[in-house]
DNA sequence: TTAATCACG
DNA sequence: ACGTACGTGATTAAC
């Protein structure tokens, strides 16, 4: 099926303009001319093209008379006259779809409504077809059909309708929003309605008789004032139902083809953007293709073709995007003379002329680990990309097409059996060795040089012998457990089956939920979510106690996760070393963490104490597993940066943290701190951390938001720091439009520049979170830099095989923990001053559990 | 491909 | 009136 989007133009157009138009100056060009309801309306119709990938659209206006009005005076009466600021800004709106290649249709006296309404009946007529409407009207809602769908845009987001989540939403068919309003009427188009029949009345009247004809039918049978106000206006009822309707038969040609989405004329759309000043989409529209510059380099032959220069940029392909499983296929250097193209064969001699030299590439660490040799690079653009916000992935390609160098993407290349292969690589070491600068001065620009230059990149090196070493996994150790586990599934499952009288999949969601809250009804507060029911833990757990079949759900998905994530999916991953060789991704996260994929080693399960237990098949090459983690390290950095005084003696006196806090905020002694007012107060500092609402505290420890709200007013009078933190933290990401860690990582939040609230609680939320949790990521980091140096000073054996965030796992010789111990200490807790102390524990086993 | 769910710090 | 805790990755269902 085809999707045809049709979008209300003249309601995006009106609600971009009263969105900015009420603070009194709207914005406008350098010439005087208002833009701000077109700048919105861009906005709008480049997310509608990016969130739907329309295949065929069309956007429709009103122009013209109105009939609606000629025939009834009152009709849209009262309104304001549609601003003159605005009333420019029509034409060019229409100018500007035409340049983005995006059909408008519009024709007197009829409403863009009729002709949405008008184009969808087509559409349903012809079954290749299926429809979207954008809009906020809700009197579009009407439209809504088997195959045709709303997306009905609120103030923050929007709700999408089709014919089931609209009925489950309202009681009523679409259809009936006409009688809906026939009743009810409509203040801003000031159609009467029933006097005195709101909403509430009107859809209570439609459930029981179904429509309009359907009460007057029953007029007999409803009592009191209610039958009074309806046999009173019964005209009006009529009129309005008249008024109300959608018109479908416009007298306009539809011709699908002539909708079809082709994407825009780019010249036509920059003069537009040029003359209207919108800066931001002209930085973001997509380049036209210059013509190709012939590509030179030099096929090597023989390794004494290559001469280079000092200065050289290389690039490494390899045949798989995880480079573990895949071959190298060729490499290309470029340096200020020529560009060479280095054939499988020859990489590794070729690798050997780089080391004398002043290096540049992306992704070091790919290289390293598939070479295995040790390449003297003081800049990786990938990193440094990172850094400065710009496109980092794996693929450099999204960083080149960033940077208007459009190459075919890695996935493309795969596709083709890497058939272009010459031409792209070389392309790539040359955007390397020519951008390179360019990106370095934006690191330089944000006084980021030490996190590149003394964490990030000697951190490479350190990764790549990680992800080289590997972890020992054994799924053997695990046989006993899976047997069980799969036993315990059929089990727990026949028990859902019984308790539910019926066989149905338990892992979906959809067929759960209505289980749960439609056959079985065993809770009322359903939460609709895309016409289902929604079945997270918080939700089921509400209902625990009320009925069995909860517990044994939670039972089945706890072990059905063990199984499928773990117990089943490592193995998949263990090479023919009988290891796991994950990959450290160290230019993803916007705080600067790590994060570990192919497999994720970083959310391995331990709270659960039967979960840990796959811990056990994680076992060391040489003799144990050694942990070391720091303890508490993010609210230590938070009393540092807060100079909270309260925490940072507490820290001091190595007190635990949790149990202070709760003997303050209940103003007891810590002697009668329960275990539970303990947790509670974990939660509460945590929360704190995270910039979270009395609300959400109290959805997280199951009290009401306003006790939530009171431990967190309490919390900030023993702690008025954390409270100036806080609050300064924002005001400086407002004022720079981002925050920095204390070694001087950048995060930009944009979310503080945006109109929706939401997004911009979100902004700050961030704001407040950065820079702890950056802190600490760039301490780890550090920290894992010295012990790496200090284990190769030593000629120690261990090797460091696994970072999670605050911990690192060391596959230990045990004559060398002694030694290890010592390193780590010192490493781990001096590797920065602060004004507390850093504390690590350390522990080791014959495995990664008992390593605990 | 996206949404829902759940594993980790 | 709205929406509600930071940062991740893997699996499954459902489109």
């Amino acid at each position: 099926m085809k999707k045809v989007v049709l979008v209300d133009g003249n309601n995006l157009l009106f609600r971009s303009y009263y969105a900015t138009a009420y603070t009194g100056s709207i914005m406008r060009n350098s010439k005087g001319f208002p833009t701000n309801a077109l700048y919105g309306f861009v906005g709008m119709i480049n997310k509608i093209i990016e969130e739907e990938k329309p295949e065929y659209m069309a956007v429709a206006f009103d122009i013209g008379k109105n009939f609606r009005k000629e025939k009834y005076d009152f009709y849209k009466e009262g309104r304001n006259a549609t601003p003159d600021d605005l009333k420019m800004q029509m034409p060019v709106a229409r100018r500007i779809l035409d340049a983005m290649g995006i059909k408008y249709v519009e024709l007197s006296p009829y409403e863009a409504d009729d002709i949405i309404g008008t184009i969808a009946a087509h559409a349903e007529r012809d079954p290749e077809f299926y429809t979207l409407i954008v809009s906020s009207d809700k009197d579009l809602l009407q439209l809504i059909s088997f195959e045709t769908e709303i997306k009905l845009l609120k103030q923050t987001g929007y709700i999408r309708y089709n014919e089931e989540s609209f009925k489950a939403d309202y009681g009523i068919d679409p259809i009936k929003i006409i009688d809906l309003k026939s009743l009810m009427g409509d203040a801003s188009d000031n159609i009467p309605g029933v006097k005195g029949i709101g909403e509430k009345t009107a859809l209570k009247l439609l459930q029981e008789y179904g429509s309009l004809d359907g009460i007057y039918e029953s007029i007999d049978k409803i009592a009191g004032k209610t039958q009074e106000k309806l046999i009173a206006d019964k005209e009006n009822a009529y009129m309005s139902y008249e008024i109300a309707t959608i018109y479908k038969e416009v007298p306009i040609s539809v011709n699908f083809e002539d909708y079809l989405y082709k994407g825009p004329d780019l010249i036509n759309l920059k003069e537009i953007y040029e003359e209207l000043e919108f800066f931001s989409m002209l930085k973001n529209m997509p380049q036209k293709t210059e013509e190709k510059k012939e590509n030179v380099y030099i096929k090597v032959s023989s390794i004494e073709e290559i001469k280079l220069d000092n200065d050289v940029a290389f690039y490494l392909e390899v045949s798989n995007i995880n480079y573990h499983l895949g071959e190298i296929l060729a490499l290309s250097i470029t340096d200020k003379n020529n560009t060479y193209y280095v054939p499988r064969d020859l990489v590794m001699p070729a690798i050997e002329l780089l080391k004398d030299k002043n290096v540049l590439t992306y992704d070091l660490k790919k290289t390293l680990v598939k070479t295995k040799k040790d390449i003297p690079c003081k800049f990786d653009l990938m990193i440094a990309s990172y850094l400065v916000d710009y496109p980092s992935s794996e693929d450099i390609a999204k960083l080149m097409l960033s940077l208007n160098e459009n190459i075919p993407s890695y996935e493309e290349l795969l596709k083709s059996d890497f058939k272009d292969l010459e031409n792209v690589i070389t392309l790539k070491s040359k955007f390397i060795f020519e951008y390179s600068k360019r990106i370095k001065e934006l690191v330089e620009e944000d006084g980021q040089e030490q996190i590149l230059e003394d964490i990030e990149m000697p951190l490479i090196k350190v990764l790549a012998d990680m992800e080289i070493t590997g972890f020992k996994f054994e799924p053997a150790a695990l046989e006993e457990m899976k047997q069980e586990i799969i036993k315990n599934i059929e089990v727990v499952s026949n028990e859902i089956y019984t308790l539910s009288g019926e066989v149905f999949n338990i892992s979906s969601p959809n067929q759960l939920g209505n289980i749960l809250f439609g056959k079985l009804a065993i809770g009322k507060s359903k939460k609709l979510v895309r016409g289902g029911y929604k079945t997270d833990v918080k939700t089921l757990q509400k209902y625990m106690d009320k009925h069995p079949i909860i517990p044994k759900v939670f039972e089945y998905r706890n072990l059905t996760k063990l199984l499928n994530t773990y117990i089943n999916g490592l193995p998949n991953f263990v090479l023919s070393d009988g290891k796991i060789h994950t990959i450290f991704n160290q230019t993803l996260t916007r705080t600067g963490r790590l994060s570990s994929m192919d497999p994720n080693l970083q959310n391995i399960p331990t709270r659960d104490e039967y979960g840990k237990k796959i811990r056990i098949a994680f076992v060391p090459t040489k003799d144990l597993i050694l942990s070391a983690d720091y303890s508490q390290i993010e609210l230590r950095i938070l009393a540092h940066i807060s100079h909270c005084q309260e925490l940072i003696e507490a820290f001091r006196n190595d007190e635990d943290i949790h149990t202070k806090v709760a003997a303050d905020i209940h103003g007891i002694k810590e002697s009668e701190v329960t275990k539970e007012m303990r947790s509670m107060a974990k939660a509460v500092i945590f929360g704190i951390v995270y910039g979270i609402s009395g609300f959400g505290l109290g959805e997280n420890l199951n009290i009401s938001p306003k006790e939530a709200s009171e431990f967190i007013k309490k919390y900030y009078e023993f702690y008025p720091g954390v409270k100036t933190y806080m609050d300064d933290i924002v005001k400086y990401a407002y004022e720079h439009g981002y925050v920095k860690t204390m070694f001087g990582r950048i995060r930009k939040i944009n979310e503080l520049k945006d109109s929706n609230y939401h997004t911009k609680a979100m902004g700050e939320r961030m704001a407040l979170n950065t820079p702890i949790q950056g802190t600490s990521a760039d301490v780890m980091k550090m920290a894992m830099i010295k012990v790496y140096e200090k284990i190769k000073e030593n000629n120690l054996e261990s090797k460091l095989i696994l970072q999670v965030h605050d911990e690192i796992i060391i596959d230990a010789k045990k004559e060398e923990i002694p030694k290890l111990k010592e390193i780590l200490k010192e490493a781990m807790e001096n590797v920065v001053t602060l004004s507390v102390p850093l504390k690590i524990d350390i522990n080791t086993g014959i495995n990664w559990y008992d390593a605990k």
